[in-house]
DNA sequence: CGATGGTTGTTCAGATTTGAACGGCAACTC
DNA sequence: GAGTTGCCGTTCAAATCTGAACAACCATCG
């Protein structure tokens, strides 16, 4: 029977704009990749991850898990890319059960040609308007936040 | 042809710990939400919106604005609480081309009940693992990326 | 008044996400 | 090595979101 511990005027502004910014900001980038390149933000992501991955390749549960996103959405969405040229599905050589997703060279191509537009949005909207100070606190803010969820 | 900017590490990692802590916390909202009281985290800030407005009641626009969403994801969302009884719509006194959407004392009921175990997620994975400075930076922060996406 | 342009909310088709159920394979035990 | 348990990725139906098109209404101006 613990008491309902309500947030105080802090820290509800604290949430709400978090809440907020994250939702508009989402939907800029989502807007501008589109508008760009056709792609969907969580086929951007998937690219990335797997740009960045050795062999620029994963399995499909570890790439999951990246981008945070369900099994079934990203299968879904490798699918889409397969068919745009971007990825490829390889069965793992190493559990049959496995599907790796490999970055085409057509899908890393793209990557490098979108890349800079969407960081310029990260910047423009996120990254720029924050003093160092900021950047620093809110980065530690959110690593103590993902910790917590993802080993809950 | 400007040269195009790339994040430096420290930034880079900023923006991906937020991108990836506020899906993850999305995530574990959604559960809680959908658990606990049968409702998408949609429809509770549709709620939240609600009951902190005057008369309880908003303009559909002003409504989708709030919760940042699309106006046909709110129709949306306003028709399945309207199903459930939380909401009821009435047309505009002041414009004929208006919707009000106005609490019912039941999804009022339903706010009071649910809000205690959001908010306890809430602070427990965010707001209660940040220091009172991480906490205003953060807050901060967030301001400013979302007065320049609304102003554009 | 009548015309024009902007706003409001809904509708619709298509795209995407969700979560449960499933078949196939791996790992471990006895 | 047969049996059991669990993981892997997919499939499916249902729910939700997106963006364009639309009808109804407001506001302004001549």
């Amino acid at each position: 029977m613990t008491q309902p511990r309500w947030l105080d005027q802090t820290e509800m502004a604290a949430w709400r704009a978090f809440l907020t910014t994250s939702h508009l900001l989402e939907r800029r980038i989502e807007e501008q990749l589109k508008a760009t390149a056709g792609l969907t933000h969580p086929q951007y992501e998937i690219l990335v991850r797997l740009a960045a991955a050795p062999g620029r390749r994963l399995r499909m549960t570890e790439l999951a898990e990246g981008v945070v996103a369900s099994k079934s959405a990203l299968t879904y969405q490798v699918g889409r890319l397969e068919e745009a040229g971007l990825v490829e599905r390889t069965t793992c050589p190493d559990d049959d059960r496995g599907v790796l997703a490999v970055l085409t060279p057509a899908g890393a191509e793209l990557l490098e040609k979108v890349a800079p537009g969407h960081l310029e949005i990260v910047r423009e909207y996120l990254i720029d308007r924050l003093s160092r100070e900021e950047l620093r606190a809110m980065t530690s803010a959110m690593r103590k936040t993902e910790a917590a969820l993802r080993s809950g």
